[in-house]
DNA sequence: CAGCATCCTATGCGATACTG
DNA sequence: CAGTATCGCATAGGATGCTG
């Protein structure tokens, strides 16, 4: 279908049946799967992740700024939605790795030429908001 | 530098000078881009807009569920990050079209790879969360 | 038609403290 | 080491009503 089956006409719109706003919640896939890689340390996690799995320890360092309540909650929901793989060791003290699955590699293929375009495009974007604040519209 | 540079090893972890926490808020053009196309709306109003330009009522009608108080702030949001151009008629009563920028087609063909895989792997994903919920972890 | 202003709730996220 | 449990706040976003 592509994204197409989104885009304009009457793809989510017109409904002359009267009924279903079933584009709620979980029933719109753009929504549904947008909402999870959203998050504000989802993307780091993956590019974390992209190139080898990593131990808890690990991922806090490489992404210092989280806390590590959200890196739980985080890899969690990243293992709940498939992207990523949890395998306990049970070492003394125990020790667990976290490693991208398929489908989260098959994601972040796509994934990864927006964020390479956001590095990219940075600049651009930071003029952008200087000129639009600085037309007197703030 | 495209996404390596975020990845693992030293980039954005180690740092033995012992200062700069500078990847916090816009420093980071991972966040701060994914920031604004993280709403729950900017991507469905890119997929409205980036077959051809469209008037406020239009996008309304396109994407049913929001509010107007969400589409005039997204499509506020957009403007300022230079994604899309609002272009007033000064007819009676007024009408406004809003279309992309180069920036945002720029920005949506990485983009739009994302939302197709979104739609064509959403059921991987319901799959995936259904066994993580029903494995006892919920 | 295309908004702006106000109020209110839900929740994402951070800080801190405790555990097997 | 790799978490869990509480608390608290900031803000994204919804509902409603008014305007040029």
């Amino acid at each position: 279908m592509t994204a197409a089956a989104h885009s304009q006409s009457a793809s989510f719109s017109a409904n002359n049946d009267g009924e279903r706003s079933d584009w709620d919640a979980g029933n719109c896939p753009v929504r549904d799967v947008m909402n999870q890689i959203s998050g504000k340390w989802s993307t780091l996690l993956f590019e974390a992740l992209a190139a080898k799995p990593h131990r808890f320890g690990e991922l806090r360092r490489m992404v210092p700024d989280i806390s590590q309540r959200m890196l739980t909650q985080t890899l969690r929901d990243l293992q709940r939605d498939g992207y990523i793989e949890r395998t306990v060791f049970p070492t003394k003290p125990p020790s667990v790795e976290y490693r991208m699955t398929p489908l989260g590699s098959s994601l972040f293929e796509p994934l990864s030429k927006v964020l390479e375009w956001a590095a990219a495009n940075h600049a651009s974007i930071k003029d952008a908001r200087k000129v639009y604040d600085e037309s007197g519209l703030a």
